[in-house]
DNA sequence: GTAACTTTGCAATACTGTTGCACAATCTTT
DNA sequence: AAAGATTGTGCAACAGTATTGCAAAGTTAC
């Protein structure tokens, strides 16, 4: 399979990821949805590709940070690109919000979780905040 | 059996929850351990409990908000006791702690979840909130 | 005491995530 | 360009957690 998109391709080289049809066609999803997305969604846009290969394919793209993964409580993780600068270190952490109405889950990326004070001898490592409640499109 | 204890009663019954033998014992486990657990761990501190049975006593308990549950991301659901006066509405929400070195995630009581200004059109309902990092314990 | 309702235990199942293995594709070296 | 080394993919099987149907046991109301 052709190179699909420079654009894609060069995405996945600065994280030192081989551009495959398979890694391209997946990141083009991601892109594309605009939204995170679970393996279950991501595999029903394909007519014939197998769960674990997008398993993997996830897989290294979280471990390269080329996405972020989201537990929004739903049952199953979703997935959403980065961006560019991002290394996925506690500054770039930013909120989620599921609508509990369409169950879409956003990148507030504009929002970043706030750094609280922890009781002491607590260290900060990560954080996973998700707040649920009615999106702006399903308000209507 | 016979009731263990009048205090549990009394919790049980100002929620409307019927105090059965099974209700008693796994809101004991519940207030003794002083940490969320999931329903493997609660099944393990019994000999020869149902899994399903633990699992509806759960769902019963947090239907009348006498436990909220917590997805602290290692792939298991928490539970742990709710104040007494706890709705499970916005104000009562806390933040939770999750340790990545012994897997115990604690309830920061004292710690509400901030409150957002979410995006226009958004509104808000609940909130997940959990900080990974090192316990004081395991900080020794 | 009997009927109606609730709770429990057992068994089976669904859903999501994960791994082993063999084959295919790609890269490296000559 | 061919051979060998490395990486990626598909298939199948499996693991862990959550969930449900059903019948028996327990409880409550009359």
């Amino acid at each position: 399979m052709k190179a699909m998109n420079q654009k894609i391709d060069n995405r996945l080289e600065l994280r030192n990821i081989r551009p495959t049809a398979m890694r391209q066609l997946v990141y083009d999803v991601l892109d594309k949805n605009k939204k995170a997305l679970s393996l279950y969604e991501i595999e029903q846009q394909f007519e014939d590709v197998d769960r674990s290969t997008i398993f993997r394919t996830l897989k290294t793209f979280q471990d390269n940070y080329l996405i972020h993964s989201i537990d929004d409580g739903t049952g199953a993780v979703k997935y959403a690109l980065c961006d560019e600068e991002c290394t996925c270190q506690p500054d770039d952490l930013h909120i989620h919000f599921l609508c509990t109405k369409c169950g879409q889950t956003n990148c507030l990326k504009n929002m970043p979780v706030p750094k609280m004070d922890l009781p002491q001898g607590f260290s900060f490592e990560s954080a996973n905040f998700v707040i649920k409640g009615i999106c702006s499109i399903c308000r209507k």
